[in-house]
RNA sequence: GCGCCCGUAGCUCAACCGGAUAGAGCAUCCGCCUUCUAAGCGGACGGUUGCAGGUUCGAGUCCUGCCGGGCGCGCCA
């Protein structure tokens, strides 16, 4: 059940074949130019180049060998041998039929599933969520959910940043802050004892207040930075008190940070940290050592991981700090061994802030060199940083970075206000009038972001964003909702699907759309780059909405009505897969 | 200083191993609701793809140099 793209292509790689030209350059892709074709291939030029031959000669006979294919109405020569072909009508409907009749809406299934985890980049224990961590968390969330439809065995790992100095920072603060948790942590001697009812009070609002204070006193005084520090060790050699308190600290953050992430539609399988790796840390180093690999120097312990050919010398990677302590990278190498234990991942992909590119590199190579993954087998996908309108990192009105929470409810506040001027739910209940507002602002908060690549940084413009026009995710829904209502009368009417046919132009285009699925996901799924996945649903939703106005459903005739209720189907589980694979819900009705 | 990324319409962004006339949305202007949700549809306007060379039948895409912007460069994570 493949899609035009490739069956056509496979016909014309015949007769390239048979032509004695390399059948691989007889790729078929969709027409530059709309107005005169569906489809096209551009392979005879190239072959013309290989072989030094005419290409429009190539093309000819390309074309005589195409010519009585029952699924072309017309194969055409252009230009200096560009191949055009155009798609029966029959041919359109036979594809829309089984696209309808598919559950993957015409999508295709990897043909050899791998383990892949997606590592979310950690947010940090303690320190809010900002919208900087919004990206990571909506690329990583799209990029797991393609992976796992196109047939793969993915799991998302949080990867939260628990075990560092931060904690110790905290630890103090809480402390000063409550003497009876500070008499309880000199007392406690087991580490995993039930948190206590002291403890329990520690809130995150207490952890979100504390942090920046205590963090700002660490930076001026070297006596509290240095009692932080020794907390920081006594954690890592869990002193019970210090433990059983970072555990209420992590297990508070931990709910908030689901709720939050849940909030915007992304959910993690694991929710490990570089906490559960500490104990593999000794085992590692002596590993290393005993793979020749450390190098003592200027006191610390390294792994040099520079490669002839390199164009700079790449730093090395720190896995022992002069102070004996664990590094980040120690606890990133850590963690591929753990995983590799765990789950033995085909690819670990690392949806992280492009900034970090070079410590990855570093990370990765020293894992290659120890054997714990396969070179390629780690990959970094990074993107760039969300600028405020004026093109600087982005910050609030007032000047101070704007937490995820507040954004969510910034734009569904707005969103609410949109469906109210448009007149959209008033007369639902309350709490579905609320659901669809909060579908609407993650739709919005997601699809402008999955619609830019995600290597480039882009403006933040919430005025934008929430604008709710065109080429945005209020859109997409508002079509795929305009279906649901349509079928929901076709239903209440009695009027039943039935086979497609083709007649109109939006009728034509709607089907090639939905045919061109397969290759968005594919791109999406090769490049880790969503994008291509939103596009392909905007044009979707663009195509629908063209048919929409162009033909009329109920009222047509009982054949064409059946045709089109079909079309329209088809159109929505198609676009509700897509739209689930960005990460967005939809509503059944606004 | 070295390295990485980026520069496309007034603004925000696309562009399928190099292909035909570089596409969308916003903004501006003009049309379309007594028929399935107008957050919609149709149309107009808008480009020397930062600059200069090079490779190629063909370059936004590849190479070189320059200009402009962002980021990174061992004991924070």
């Amino acid at each position: 059940m493949s899609d035009l793209k490739r069956t056509l292509g496979e016909a014309v790689e015949a007769a390239f074949a048979a032509e004695g030209v390399p059948a691989e350059l007889a790729r078929v892709t969709a027409s530059d130019r709309p107005d005169l074709a569906d489809f096209q291939s551009n392979g005879a030029l190239a072959a013309a180049k290989r072989l030094g031959r005419n290409p429009r000669e190539i093309a000819t006979a390309v074309a005589g060998r195409l010519k009585d294919d029952a699924r072309l109405s017309s194969v055409e020569i252009a230009g200096p041998g560009f191949l055009n072909l155009k798609v029966a009508d029959t041919a359109l409907a036979a594809r829309a039929d089984q696209i309808a009749a598919d559950p993957r809406a015409g999508a295709e299934a990897a043909a050899a599933p791998r383990r892949v985890l997606v590592d979310y980049g950690g947010p940090n224990v303690a320190k809010p969520m900002h919208v900087g961590h919004l990206r990571a968390s909506i690329i990583g969330e799209s990029v797991k959910r393609l992976y796992r439809f196109r047939g793969d065995e993915v799991v998302g790992d949080a990867h939260f940043g628990d075990w560092g100095y931060q904690m110790g920072l905290l630890i103090g603060a809480v402390c000063d802050e409550n003497p009876d948790i500070a008499a309880l942590v000199g007392t406690l001697n087991d580490k995993d004892a039930p948190i206590p009812a002291a403890f329990e009070r520690v809130t995150l609002a207490d952890l979100d207040r504390l942090y920046p204070m205590a963090s700002a006193r660490g930076k001026e005084d070297p006596t509290y930075r240095d009692r932080a520090r020794k907390l920081t060790a006594d954690l890592q050699a869990h002193h019970p008190g210090c433990y059983v308190l970072w555990r209420q600290f992590r297990a508070v953050t931990q709910v908030a940070l689901a709720r939050d992430f849940h909030a915007l539609g992304v959910d993690f399988d694991w929710w490990k940290g570089e906490s559960d790796v500490d104990h593999l840390i000794p085992e590692m180093i002596a590993d290393l050592d005993a793979k020749g690999l450390l190098v003592d120097d200027q006191g610390a312990r390294i792994v040099r991981v520079a490669r002839e050919g390199d164009k700079r010398e790449l730093p090395p990677l720190l896995v022992v700090s002069s102070e004996g302590s664990a590094m980040y990278g120690t606890t990133d190498l850590a963690t591929i061994l753990d995983r590799k234990r765990a789950f033995d991942p085909h690819l670990v992909i690392y949806c992280v802030d492009q900034r970090q590119a070079d410590h990855f590199e570093i990370v990765f190579r020293a894992a290659y060199l120890a054997g714990y993954a396969a070179e390629g087998q780690l990959e970094h996908i990074g993107f760039g940083t969300m600028n405020g309108t004026d093109g600087k990192p982005f910050k609030t009105r007032e000047g101070g970075v704007l937490k995820l929470a507040d954004l969510i409810e910034t734009t569904r506040a707005k969103a609410r206000e949109r469906l109210r001027e448009a007149g959209l739910g008033e007369d639902l209940p309350p709490e579905e009038f609320e659901d669809i507002a909060g579908k609407v602002a993650v739709a919005a908060l997601k699809f402008a972001d999955l619609s830019n690549f995600r290597g480039t940084s882009y403006v933040f413009d919430l005025d934008r964003f929430t604008s709710f026009e065109g080429k945005t995710g209020p859109y997409l829904l508002y079509q795929a909702v305009r279906v649901k209502s349509l079928l929901r009368r076709a239903l209440a009417e009695g009027a039943e699907p039935g086979p497609v046919a083709v007649t109109e132009a939006a009728e034509r285009d709607l089907v090639l759309t939905l045919d061109a699925f397969d290759g968005a996901l594919a791109e999406a799924y090769d490049k880790k780059a969503p994008n291509a996945l939103a596009e392909h649903a905007y044009r979707l939703s663009q195509a629908f909405s063209k048919f929409y106005a162009a033909c009329p459903i109920m009222s047509a005739e009982p054949e064409l009505r059946a045709s089109r209720l079909t079309l329209a189907g088809a159109a929505l589980r198609q676009l509700e897969l897509a739209l689930d694979l960005l990460g967005v819900a939809t509503p059944e009705r606004m």
